[in-house]
DNA sequence: AACCTTACCGCAAAGGTTTGCGGTAAAATT
DNA sequence: AATTTTACCGCAAACCTTTGCGGTAAGGTT
């Protein structure tokens, strides 16, 4: 049970002030060469290490960040997280880490905590569900510097990195009617703070733009979780005729809703086409292999967590509000490969 | 820029001591009933809440639970860390996360930091190229409670919580051999505290009382990463005759395996089955389904947290020191099932 | 001999909380 | 009227560090 070494224990085995010991260890102030020499020995051999506790008390410093997520489980954000935990390590911060499974009211305890817990800097995706902002500039009132990631609100003055999913969705449905497809059902989270809301907004603007009817039945809201994926999946086999191509805004989901059209006996894509978002691991394994949007997750982290930090060391909250949009990019597999001579069925 | 209240300000603003506002505030001490009506009112009014770095630097608790795992991009360990976290939260301590990358050094960085910071309890899952074992009796005497989650290290006092990966790479290998598999072989780390050992131990200890050679050339060491399974799939290949079931120990290498088989054409289950572990959400869908071994992640991130947050309570450091196995299930899927009329082949 | 530099060093406050102990007034007792 | 009790409350130390300011010697200057 080895008590932590203090100022005070260096000082009383050395006869001299607690003052002293701090200015020796530190390199300011006056002090003698013989006490500075005896007092960085001393503090060598006894290892001691300033105590985090009373420097963050005094210098209002603590070296934590605060992040919160929507979802652990998540591979997607998992890699985020890897590009923000590169980043923070390199720079001699720490994460403190909350989780809001997407439930305002658990972002909402995390942020009052990280905040009172003088966290130097807040990094947050918004929970889906969040429809009281003012949470947000409340931390900003509290002097702390915070960065959205991944998910934006754009009427806030708050720095932010995401990914360019508007534009994303719209090669992908480009591409999809380029193809030929033109009965193209959407499976997504319609919730505002979404990844999901901006591909509606994507996948109606193209629709419109290539002059084909929005069929409000091939639009299905969803928590993205599989089961109600599956659900969906079945619900839109009922529709005469079914689609001839389903968006899914999640790969898992994706994954989930081509094994239902199998089980089915249909064919993908030449029955029904199928595509996802993220670009997980799996997605070029499964069979067939699937179309998705390739998102870079590590360097999203990475990049909000740089600019957190350069943030935190100007201090200044200087409110220069960047949005950094990522680029992503359409990665096309077989899952909406049709081999010509099926398009005549 | 609202600045936190103190006992202070409210003192100052009542005229009388910070003690007394102290006092009033915990129900403690004797206070008149006028006063601590004023007080708590005003504490109310004021939102006054306990400073953690000052309670934190009296009391020696800060409230943080340390986390190391060896990897943020990782399934299974995702599911941990969300069972952690949910036992954590309900509990009152905070997460501070780091990541070893599977690498002893940044474990010992880590461990050093949040010790020092005060973290209540440390959760850790060993680096797997741990060899110098006393960073960990370090822990325990700095008086921190210290649990280790998913990754044993038997000889050492230190409660753990992992499951019987032994056990259960004991019924595969039997499953197999009960199958017909006879040329077996084996992609898994070797590194000495990694799941890969133990199933290592159950490999060859399953074939010698099989009485079934050992052939050391089925036998590959990898670090589970997709590259180097791919690389160590290519060589099975090279063999005369090749494997006629591989065991993978992770899934996302066993997939990456056994698409590497297809592609040199030949048909899993029916030229070579291919095993897995962990049953990660898409093993059920790439084709052929991978039979794996399903294990209970996020239960064992509770019974973890549980165990370390017991013990941070009765702050006895009993050194019970439990070791919790948790059960794995075995589950089969289509590529070990090989149609009847394909054995004779 | 009286004064000023110089070179060190310590005190105390500040950051915020808890707590043992001592103190003071009013009320109760003898 | 003198003493004890009761009911409150404040002081100061403790946890640990930094830092402005004041203080004390020794040595040098006039």
């Amino acid at each position: 049970m080895s008590k932590r070494t203090s100022l005070k224990d260096i000082a009383k085995e050395l006869n001299i002030s607690v003052s002293t010991v701090s200015r020796a260890l530190r390199n300011v102030g006056e002090v003698s060469e013989e006490t500075r020499r005896k007092v960085k020995e001393l503090a060598e051999s006894w290892k001691y290490k300033p105590d985090p506790l009373a420097l963050g008390l005094l210098k209002n410093k603590t070296g934590y960040i605060g992040v919160i997520l929507p979802d652990p489980v998540n591979h997607y954000f998992s890699t985020v997280l890897h590009g923000m935990n590169i980043v923070a390590q390199e720079n001699g911060y720490h994460l403190l880490i909350s989780y809001s499974y997407d439930q305002s009211v658990n972002e909402q305890k995390a942020i009052d905590d990280f905040v009172w817990a003088r966290a130097e800097g807040l990094m947050i995706c918004p929970a889906i569900d969040t429809i009281d902002i003012r949470k947000y500039q409340q931390i900003g009132g509290n002097g702390i510097p915070l960065v959205f990631v991944e998910r934006d609100i754009p009427e806030m003055d708050v720095p932010a990195v995401i990914t360019d999913n508007y534009k994303s969705m719209q090669s992908l449905m480009e591409f999809l009617i380029g193809c030929g497809y033109r009965r193209i059902a959407l499976i997504t989270n319609l919730e505002y703070y979404s990844v999901g809301r901006i591909c509606y907004q994507a996948y109606t603007d193209v629709l419109k733009k290539k002059r084909i009817a929005l069929r409000k039945e091939l639009i299905i809201h969803g928590n993205m979780s599989i089961s109600t994926s599956v659900e969906a999946a079945r619900h839109l086999l009922q529709l005469t005729p079914i689609p001839d191509a389903v968006v899914v805004t999640d790969d898992c989901s994706a994954m989930a809703v081509m094994k239902v059209f199998q089980e089915e006996g249909l064919s993908v894509p030449d029955d029904i086409a199928v595509t996802g978002f993220n670009d997980e691991p799996f997605t070029s394994y499964i069979s067939p292999p699937l179309t998705t949007v390739s998102r870079p997750g590590y360097l999203m982290g990475m990049k909000a967590m740089e600019l957190l930090i350069e943030t935190i060391k100007k201090s200044k909250s200087t409110t220069d509000c960047e949005k950094i949009i990522l680029e992503s990019d359409l990665v096309i597999r077989n899952s909406t490969i049709r081999s010509p001579e099926r398009w005549t069925r």
